[in-house]
DNA sequence: TGTACATCAGTGAACGCGCGTTCACTGATGTAC
DNA sequence: TGTACATCAGTGAACGCGCGTTCACTGATGTAC
């Protein structure tokens, strides 16, 4: 935003800042969590260890850093999905969606396990992570609004329903990605409960897929895909 | 098996392993995967460093001990869960292996993240792997044989029958588990695609219920696993 | 346009830490005759 | 039952390593007048 405005020695900095953040998801995409070491990173950069505390004030700040802009592109994937899809059935939204976070995660497995994989010891996620990874999950609740679950969903919506009601924050995220269920409680839980199992089907699929559970099966994330979000489709009575 | 030939020395050994891999479980417990040090398992025990490897050969042969157990211990659980539903119709057994399932799961879930979390980098996993993982994974395949799944899940069936071609290890795992599908390539195929959606479908569910994604929403992890296998069930026809 | 000053990037030395692992050893426990 | 020997658990010292982070500093770049 206030970008023009910034001299050289500011875009020299973030030009930097971008180059450490490069390096740091190249060690974490070959090493895991553990291998993200500030030191090599800067030796990595020709720079000395210390000079790295210029750009970021420590190790977590940096992680901070590569999880806010990996939950940014993950939503930025999904949101161009969800624009492109816009006109069709909710039917094929869902798959579009689903088929487009996949693809995310599957061509940068380290960033996808950055965000959802086993909780990092000793890391404490920031404030904003909750609004990000809302924004994640944002346009698969207009998917669900106008479905209508089967028996085995009733417990569930019920559940989400008293969430809605007890958390203003859940209340306004599902009012904005989808305006047209605006005080119908029953919708905005309908709509809560299948992105909620949407999120729960591809956290499954995809992060057996990213651990590699599925080689020797011969390809099948995205068969596993197309049939997940069809029994969910079906389960919501979606067209 | 050979447990009562051994003298008192061989049987101190076996408890002392006991003891440094119960410590290992809790370093693992409130630190990760990262947190595993021999030497301040020694020091727990009122060791010296060294001394933990006259019991094990270094950190990854007791990575791969503790990796060992834990399939053991889920397979175990999953096997009593099915001996007991055993009587009962397919949709009900999916039930309860799924709510065993969950239930090991968060009831330790450092040892469920072993084995199904983020891959351990430089970690190499043995050959008895697989196997172990196919004995959590084999009373799944019960519940499928004869169900029929619909149109979304043909291509999946498709390539499970595939697979079964292909690999005789998988074949025979499938007939050990379903031996009344033996010679019925596509009832063994509807069974291998069923089993893969539920673990597809359990790994999500519980893998975001450990990782703390549902705090907040009240506790349902349950609930969402019953609206999952519910789905699963119908997708199936199962009665 | 030139000068004085402030800002900032980057360095090298140093800190304390905990780690996995090896080695040569001591002393207790079991085994063979 | 007693003795000689082999086996095994455990120790303490030591190794090299890479880590995050602090500190006092140098030199280049920008800014104000």
């Amino acid at each position: 935003m206030a970008e023009t405005q910034q001299g050289p020695r500011a875009r020299y900095r973030e030009q930097t800042r971008a180059e450490i953040k490069e390096v740091a998801l190249r060690q974490l995409a070959d090493g895991g969590v553990g291998a993200l070491a500030l030191t090599r990173i800067a030796k990595a950069l020709g720079l000395s260890g210390p000079a790295l505390y210029r750009y970021f004030a420590n190790r977590d700040d940096l992680l901070n850093a590569l999880i806010r802009d990996a939950y940014d592109d993950a939503a930025t994937a999904i949101g161009e999905a969800a624009a492109t899809a816009r006109a069709r059935g909710p039917r094929e939204r869902l798959r579009v969606l689903a088929g487009a976070y996949r693809a995310w995660a599957v061509s940068e497995p380290h960033r996808y396990l950055l965000i959802q994989g086993s909780p990092v010891p000793g890391y404490v996620a920031p404030d904003d992570t909750l609004e990000r990874a809302r924004a994640v999950l944002g346009p698969f609740l207009t998917v669900f609004v106008h479905g209508s679950p089967g028996a085995d969903t009733a417990a569930m919506v019920d559940r989400m329903g008293a969430w809605l009601k007890r958390d203003t924050g859940v209340a306004s995220w599902v009012a904005e990605y989808v305006p047209d269920a605006a005080g119908d409680d029953r919708a905005s839980a309908v709509a809560l409960t299948g992105a909620v199992l949407a999120w729960s089907q591809l956290h499954g699929a995809v992060g057996l897929e990213v651990a590699g559970q599925f080689t020797g099966m011969g390809h099948d994330g995205e068969t596993l895909l197309v049939a997940q979000s069809g029994m969910l489709a079906d389960a919501f009575g979606l067209e």
